[in-house]
DNA sequence: GCCAACGTTGGC
DNA sequence: GCCAACGTTGGC
């Protein structure tokens, strides 16, 4: 099972915007990046998301996972972009800061870091476990 | 609110 | 196909 992470400006959608959706989730539409609507298609359902609230925040709020698979985006006739629908799963006891992350060595590659202004990225399993051990779970 | 980074667009 | 202009993202 794959492991992502994808942004969200809070002001406009945040991890609380998010768990009022209940099992519907949402559809995570609006991306207009290649790359990012790329790893969108490589999906699966019931892969896990981490939840990152970007420029309000800076931090790691939850966990997500991927509720149905890629398809057109229904807020462009735009046919190039597509989108998944997630829904929430958990939130971490302890979110986890951009901070954070850029002082553990370990962390130190994630797209996150490298690759700032992806706001859709694969995260690795090493990845996935110690961020998820750092916020608590 | 500013500005650096970076992706996209469009003229040539 | 190159590259300058422009728009957007996102940290600070």
């Amino acid at each position: 099972m794959a492991k992502w992470l994808m942004k969200s400006e809070p002001n406009k959608f945040s991890w609380d915007d998010l768990v009022a959706k209940g099992d519907v989730g949402e559809e995570w539409d609006g991306v207009r990046n290649y790359q990012a609507r790329n790893f969108m298609r490589d999906m699966a359902i019931g892969d896990q998301v981490f939840f990152y609230h970007s420029n309000i925040g800076l931090e790691i709020v939850g966990i997500a996972e991927v509720s149905a698979l890629a398809h057109p985006d229904s807020t462009t006739d735009d046919p190039r972009w597509e989108c998944v629908d997630i829904r929430a799963v958990k939130p971490l006891p302890t979110p986890v800061t951009l901070k954070d992350v850029k002082a553990t060595p370990e962390l130190s590659q994630m797209a996150l870091v490298t690759s700032m202004r992806l706001s859709v990225q694969p995260v690795t399993q090493e990845e996935w476990d110690l961020v998820c051990t750092m916020g608590g779970l």
